[in-house]
DNA sequence: CTGCTTATGCAAATCGTTTTGCTACCACGC
DNA sequence: GCGTGGTAGCAAAACGATTTGCATAAGCAG
């Protein structure tokens, strides 16, 4: 019992090595009331020479804090590993993974696994997620669990829950007003169908853009899942049926990809027969032939301000953070002479 | 003290509720002891009712577990954020998140930030780490903080921590035989010049390779930051200094597509001039044009078996794990017959 | 009735911190 | 001698679960 295991050496070792109580051991390092210099000075080489890390779990658990924040996507992982969406995604991940780190967080990423309903046995201070649909099940998951929110992308029909509003309408907008310099008449939209704001505000962007404009609406939506193949399918047939369409705005990058593959197989040439634009600016967008016009959304920045709009959350105050405005990114997909 | 607060119920809340003692609400829900079914039922009931979970902190501190693994990688996301190796670390991390949930653990995703170093305020019941260098200053990191470590690919010189073996050897053998068979008789070689087994097993089998099939080797090492610009450069000299190559062996996928940039500025058509493959089986490979030969990985499966050998390795024993065989992957990059 | 087993439940110790009172002790001025 | 203030440090009470050892009761054979 008052062996030293071979395990980790704990604060009352320390203590007991330093010749102090646990107490003054614990101010020295929280610095939360004064200490001798002295006294400090020799705990800490000591607990250096002993290899003492305090517990985070004891810590956790005196606090209430576990320091660890998840980030959850309620698109299914296994979609979106098809090269799909997995860069939106996931340079959100890597960005918040870092402002996390930085404020002494660990970030999880958490799949939205069916097994994991009942489970999750890991407690969260607080969870990001990533362009959530209306009424979307994780909402309601980390609500019951009273767990902190901040969305990325607002929650649509739930305007109390904190957001990083990431300017979809803006977004659309700059595509839908640079097809329009560039000389194109009759746009079309390809437009996932999931109720997430992007959408939603893209859909909307695109009908302004129509009234503002003139010319009937070609909206197309469509699901997330297989989402390049499907756009394939839905460009082939949008641009057979209507062959006065000059430019096509692809609110997910997959689509414009699928649509790419669409134009090029009925000899529609981008840019000078078709122009062709997306949101996304991600590896897609880069590598495409030719490469696709896109909107820089300033990810890394957006992931930033959702760590910290978070951590306000978990430590009070709410509030909303708009993004920086996102900034066009023209590449020959879409310009005028190629 | 005895009045409920706004927050969470506790287990003695709820056994109060429930008039039974806290130990047998313990066990009604871990089942480490018999409990009367009906009273097992109450509790239950009373539990969801109450909104009751176990609190995962109290629940650590007790077991000495967090319940979180780490996933980490020397490569600094600020290189990878380009879309340089995002996806190869980043379907691992995906997959490692879904296998970790269902054994009911939660995946970390921590970026080697310098800031980083000595804090980590978030204990680890183990950590994955992806692709190691060489003397890993984060394998120094863990090893010191007494986290068990598996690697993904093993660590170089350090044949005593458990990893899964990614096969890189056979992986560059598989394509440069391809090459071969396609007719290539001049073969040239890009690979990474940081010390990972990837790497070093690619240059090994190259090398076996030339020797087998005779001619001098042209193997050119070069930095992973700005992957995709220095081969670029570098293939150029390559090319016009060796108009006799007809194939490239890419080791990481952004190497290819640097190369296929330099070939076509050339004017050296893929496959026809010159056949081009890579390794990895990512978005690079998928949408390049034309779309490159590479090889799967199983990278779902290595991050499965990653998590799994953790897992062992947390509770004691200890061994390695051999991949699946790598499947090639043909496209038109190294097709005789475009 | 005694002795033995099985079913059920409880009280208390434990995990490693942080934090709250409280006690010395010293020095100073009156 | 005595209050007053400041400094250093300690003991003990949380935090919320799990687990161990013990207690009670019932069932059953002898």
């Amino acid at each position: 019992m008052n062996e030293q295991r071979v395990n980790k050496p704990t604060i009352s070792d320390l203590a007991k090595a330093a010749g102090v109580s646990v107490t003054t051991v614990s101010h020295a390092f929280s610095g939360r009331r004064h200490v001798d210099p002295e006294t400090a000075k020799r705990i800490q080489a000591l607990a250096d020479q002993m290899g003492y890390h305090p517990s985070s779990m004891a810590r956790a658990l005196r606090s209430g804090r576990t320091g660890v924040i998840a980030l959850a996507s309620s698109m299914p992982f296994a979609v979106a590993a098809g090269p799909s969406r997995l860069g939106f995604l996931m340079e959100i991940a890597a960005s918040a993974a870092m402002s996390a780190l930085t404020r002494d967080l660990a970030l999880c990423l958490i799949p939205p696994h069916p097994a994991a309903q009942g489970k999750g046995s890991v407690g969260f201070d607080g969870v990001i997620l990533v362009e959530p649909m209306r009424d979307d099940p994780l909402v309601a998951y980390f609500e019951q669990r009273k767990t902190p929110i901040v969305s990325i992308g607002t929650v649509p029909d739930r305007p109390d829950i904190p957001a990083v509003n990431i300017r979809s309408r803006e977004t659309a907008a700059l595509l839908l007003d640079h097809l329009a310099q560039q000389g194109c008449h009759r746009v079309a939209a390809l437009i996932g169908s999931a109720p997430r704001t992007s959408q939603i505000e893209s859909a909307a962007a695109y009908e302004a853009f129509v009234t503002r404009f003139g010319g009937s609406s070609l909206l197309v939506r469509m699901g997330e899942e297989e989402a390049e193949d499907t756009a394939y399918q839905e460009t082939l047939q949008l641009l057979r049926a209507n062959p006065s369409i000059d430019g096509i705005f692809a609110a997910i990058d997959a689509f414009a990809s699928g649509a790419m593959r669409a134009a090029q197989e009925l000899g529609w040439t981008v840019p000078d027969r078709l122009r062709l634009v997306t949101r996304y600016d991600g590896v897609r967008a880069k590598l495409s032939q030719p490469p696709l016009t896109a909107v820089d959304l300033h990810l890394p920045a957006i992931a930033e301000k959702a760590v910290h709009l978070l951590l306000d959350q978990i430590e009070g105050s709410s509030r909303m953070i708009e993004a920086d405005l996102p900034e066009l990114i023209v590449r020959r997909s879409s310009q005028r002479r190629s």
